[in-house]
DNA sequence: ACTCATTATTGAGTCCAGTCAGTTTACGTC
DNA sequence: GACGTAAACTGACTGGACTCAATAATGAGT
């Protein structure tokens, strides 16, 4: 028998094929539909898995779109960190963190809005959930790390400005109002409201 | 026969006799049990109706809690703008502003959660919805008219001021992290956000 | 008083997320 | 390689929001 795994047992190679599975169901499912028009009977059939046992790797149809998604803003923080590196201006490297951010969300519009509602009335003690939380830290740690860099005189906690900018984002991607704008328009007006809060 | 009524109709006494038991019934039981754990058939048995009737008046359970609660943030927002004349100083004024929404809010936590769930991801055609949109918006130009009246040396646009305050009240009392906070501490905690917007 | 179009009401029925008692599978032990 | 048992899996079932075809009430016209 050739040397196939590195993980003790077939039972850990079995959940983390059936994980995949649900993963690239949903995924896929999610990106085509939309979550709201994707039914978990449908995902759990395309994985190929009984209803129930969807819910043992997702407690519910929210946590399974954190989980479908955290990899990908996880990802546009990392893209929007690295961009912030070149720029000099604190709005400028601030904004540099944000569009990737926005653009990811925006990918599908009502996905995106369901995802910031899960954020924050999902069930915290969720795994995917508190991953999702813990990539909005790094953003707001992204951010203030920023600001403390150009010295901004001490305007303010360089966190607690963070912690607003954090917040003039979330309402503008997920207010009903904004769901029609175009990204340009939407990180437009996320910079007109930033902008109050670095003085040059 | 005694002259009972001077809209001309019975139909539309039937119609607002009805919306009244609904209000009454929804009030009650979802002040004594919480939005959650209310399902609309016990609404509507309690306002001796039909299941299908209910949704007449209100399209779905969220809005049904709109129906209910906006009467009160309508309320607390008249209390706060009263308040607000009295006070000097913008910071204390925009708090004024803010302190009896928060309480409204804090009342019943996830009730009041709920509440903030359906503003943001609610149907804003429907008609209690905009209702709330609508407290929202005055509760923004409420804010906007503290900070010109006080004339804040041109920081930024009053309005989006406004926004960002509004933007940071809805988070702060949406986030999870923040449900277990007595009220006094969420003040407390919008007022440090509030205060790098209002330079003294 | 009667007709009839319009509007309001109704509850049995649909749909779907999520549960749970029962079954299967993996794996350590003898 | 048979046994015990713990972990993983399953799909029939439940609960609850919401729908809709059928029915009832209203009131305008005659």
């Amino acid at each position: 028998m050739p040397v196939t795994s590195q993980p003790p047992g077939r039972r850990e190679r079995n959940k983390q094929e059936k994980l995949d599975r649900i993963t690239a169901a949903a995924t896929e499912l999610f990106a085509e539909y939309g979550v709201e028009d994707v039914t978990t009977q449908q995902i759990a059939d395309k994985a190929d898995i009984g209803t129930g046992t969807l819910f043992l790797y997702a407690k519910t149809k929210g946590e399974l779109l954190l989980l479908v998604q955290n990899a990908n803003y996880a990802e546009a923080l990392q893209r929007g960190r690295a961009d912030a590196e070149t720029i000099r201006d604190a709005l400028g490297a601030v904004m540099a963190v944000v569009r990737p951010i926005v653009e990811c969300n925006r990918t599908q519009i009502d996905n995106g809005r369901f995802y910031l509602r899960e954020m924050v009335f999902g069930d915290p003690t969720e795994p995917h959930h508190s991953a999702a939380l813990s990539i909005v830290g790094q953003t707001e740690e992204a951010i203030a790390a920023i600001l403390d860099r150009d010295e901004l005189g001490g305007v303010g906690d360089a966190a607690t400005t963070a912690r607003i900018i954090s917040a003039i984002m979330f309402v503008s991607m997920a207010a009903s109002v904004n769901a029609g704008l175009e990204i340009e328009a939407l990180v437009q007006d996320i910079r007109t409201q930033i902008s109050l809060l670095i003085p040059r």
